[in-house]
Parts: structure tokens; C-alpha cells; sequence
DNA sequence: CTATGATGTCATCAACTGATGACTTCTGAC
DNA sequence: GTCAGAAGTCATCAGTTGATGACATCATAG
């Protein structure tokens, strides 16, 4: 009877499980190393978030480094990641739908590994160069190309402003730099942003 | 001969000096703190850059904390930082000014022990809390009458928002995070931010 | 049932950190 | 000159961290 289970249904609980336990890992390290960073989280810490023994982090991740390594790449950084959680990869439209979904997730589960990873300079740099490479090619270069296609000047240079000081806010609101930033609504402040940054006719030449 | 001395000539190289011994230490962790922040410098670190033994951290500051604090302190956020290092705190006169100040210190000097403490939640609560006090001080304030007086609705918010999407892109640019934002010029810069930033005349209701 | 590999537990190591206090060396007043 | 205090040096402590390997326990094929 085990052998037909729908693939929604619950697992067998199986005293002893790599799969979840690794799964267990890796959660727990979206979590803390997206709130505290890569140096000021412990691989203790991480072992007790997840229920297990800090050990197991070297068995199936190899370092702290790697399980970040992991971290990182298992993020979702798409269009669809706060709507259709089981479908991946899809491409940003505009920076209007950038604005939104990085403004929804980083309220959501804080700043995130990939974030972390780019403002803490005690990140290993095998870690900020995947990290960077990650949100240059999900964030910056769909609202480049809606840039050149609207004709601005600069627009790669434009597209990487823009989400730098994107992520200036997300980072000032899901850390509480200031009192009326951290209060707002994540869809209020989108919309504010949205309508900040929006290059107007003052794009062009 | 060695009595009418001009402020900018050599001091007498005491072996021994007090006050310039705290300065170096104070210097050394402006530096090393602006770099890296709290707890990836270690006091070892600071007293090697100082030239000092790091146990005169604790005689002349108490701690590393109070030392940050002091740095903190220290920091120029102000006008004139760039032009007129002798007069302090001269206030902003608008978004256009705190834009290009904050991109010339940056540029130079890296993100800073302010910025530092914002961005790390590893740095204790009571230097965080610090920082941002001074932050909203010296930078948004100014901003937020600037809005204010233009009609904009939301002018704390708006004022809150500007500045930080002006800190992330700071940030970027001093960590990095995208080539063309890395090479750019801080004036150039400061100018396309202020484009960009720049409440026009969809400021209003 | 039993043997074997997979899975999990535990104690421990070496390196590093901030802090501390005893100690030495210098400076300036008298 | 000398002496008291200021300034600087040094060894060392207790705590924490990531990593490691020996060991214990479980699951399952045969």
C-alpha cells in the first residue's frame, strides 16, 4: 500500500530520514542566516533550529560555508515566488513587479540569505560572488532591458541603481532603521517606491 | 622656537602621549568598524592598525562597545564634512546636497561606522539605536522639511524612504555589488540619484 | 534472525575573542 | 636626582566557535 501515495500526502515517519533531515538543515539555515548573517550564526544555533544535531551539517552539507552556498541558491528570487510557490524560474516583468515581490518577501521572512550575504563583507567571497551574480541576473537585468526599451540612456547603470536603492529600503524597513518606514504596509511602501523610482519622462536623453 | 607652532605643523613626538594615543585608537576603529563593523574586527585588529597595544581599548574607552560608540560619535554627518573639516554641524540643506555628501564619504571613506551598525543586527542594540537616533537626525530631518515645504503628502515617510534607498546605493556601490555601479563616479552618481530621487511634480496629493 | 550500511550522538580539539590585572617603563614636578 | 603617577606591555583567563572522528543506534536486504 505504501508504494501508491499521492505526492501532497504526508510521508512516512521514518524515525531515521537524510531527506528531511537535510530539508530540516536547510530551512533552518534560510532562516538564520538570513536574519543574522553568514559570521553571527552559530552552526549550533542552526542545529537547534532545525532539531538536530550540528554534526549532520558537515555530513550533508560539507561546511557552514557550503550550507550557505545551499542557502543561497535555494532561495527564490522569481516573479512567482510569493504566488505560485511550486513553479520556478519565472522571469521578472517590469521593476514595477521587482518592487513588489522583494518588498512582500523581505517583510515576510526578513532580508534573506542572498541580501546578507552582499552587505556583510565577513561572508566568504566565494559566497558574495554567487550571491551578487544571483540578483544581477533575477533583479537587475529584467529592469535593464525595460530601461533600453523605453529608450533611457545608462540603462544597465540605471537598473543597478534602482535595485540597490530597492534593497536600501527593504533593509532600512525589515531592519527598523526608521519609526514610520518599519510601521508601513509592505503594498503601501511598493506602491511609494514604485512611484519614486519610476523613470519618468525625465529618463531620455 | 618651538612655542608659536601653527595648528597644522608636527606635534612634539612625545614618546609617551595620552591624547594622541586615544586619537589613534578612535581613528583606527572609525576605519576598521566602517569596514567591517562590530564583531568581525576584533580589538587586536584595531590595536594593530593603531600602532597601540589593544588593552589601552579598554583603558581609555572601557570597552570595545564604547569604543564603537565613540566612533559612532565621531562621525561627521553634516554639510560641510567634505569641504570644511573644522567647522561640524552645519545642517543639510536638501535631498540634493544629502545625496552628493553621503556618495563623496562613502566613496571615500567606505560605508562608515553608521552605516555599519544599521546594516548588522549582530552590532549591540544600544549602538543600533544610536546610529539610527543620529541618522534621522542629521538626514532624514532635513529632508522631511524639504518635502514638507514642497506640499509632498507623506513627507516623514517619503523623506525616510529616500534616504534609505540612498543608503542601499551607497552601499552597493562601496561594497560592489554590480560593475557598472562599482567603476561609476560618486558625482555622477550622486547626480543620476538625484534624478531619480527627485520628488517632481507627482510629489503632491 | 542477522549482518551491514545508513543515520544520528557525543566528546573533544585547536583557534580565536574580549577582557583583566600584574608588571615595566617613562615623564615631569620638586 | 628621585620619586609618584601616568602610560604602555605582557601573559593569561574563560568563553565561544567550526570541525572532526570515534561511537551508538537504526533500517532493511538476504
Amino acid at each position: 500500500m505504501t508504494g501508491a501515495r499521492s505526492l501532497g500526502e504526508a510521508a512516512p515517519p521514518r524515525r531515521r530520514d537524510a531527506a528531511a533531515t537535510r530539508q530540516a538543515l536547510l530551512t533552518a539555515a534560510q532562516d538564520r542566516f538570513g536574519q543574522k548573517g553568514y559570521e553571527s550564526t552559530t552552526t549550533r544555533e542552526i542545529g537547534e533550529a532545525a532539531g538536530v544535531d550540528p554534526a549532520l551539517i558537515a555530513r550533508y552539507f560539507g561546511s557552514k560555508a557550503d550550507l550557505y552556498l545551499a542557502a543561497v541558491a535555494a532561495e527564490r528570487l522569481d516573479a512567482d515566488a510569493t504566488v505560485q510557490p511550486d513553479r520556478t524560474d519565472a522571469p521578472f516583468d517590469d521593476l514595477a513587479q521587482v518592487i513588489q515581490v522583494v518588498m512582500q518577501r523581505t517583510a515576510r521572512l526578513g532580508p534573506g540569505p542572498t541580501l546578507q550575504a552582499l552587505v556583510r563583507d565577513d561572508t566568504p567571497e566565494e559566497i558574495r560572488v554567487a550571491a551578487a551574480a544571483r540578483l544581477a541576473r533575477r533583479l537587475v537585468a529584467p529592469v535593464a532591458e525595460e530601461f533600453a526599451a523605453a529608450g533611457a540612456d545608462r540603462p544597465e547603470l540605471r537598473a543597478q541603481v534602482a535595485v540597490a536603492a530597492l534593497l536600501g529600503v527593504a533593509l532600512g524597513r525589515s531592519m527598523g532603521w526608521f519609526d514610520e518606514l518599519r510601521a508601513v504596509d509592505p503594498d503601501e511602501i511598493a506602491a511609494l517606491v514604485v512611484e519614486t523610482l519610476h523613470m519618468g519622462e525625465s529618463a531620455g536623453t
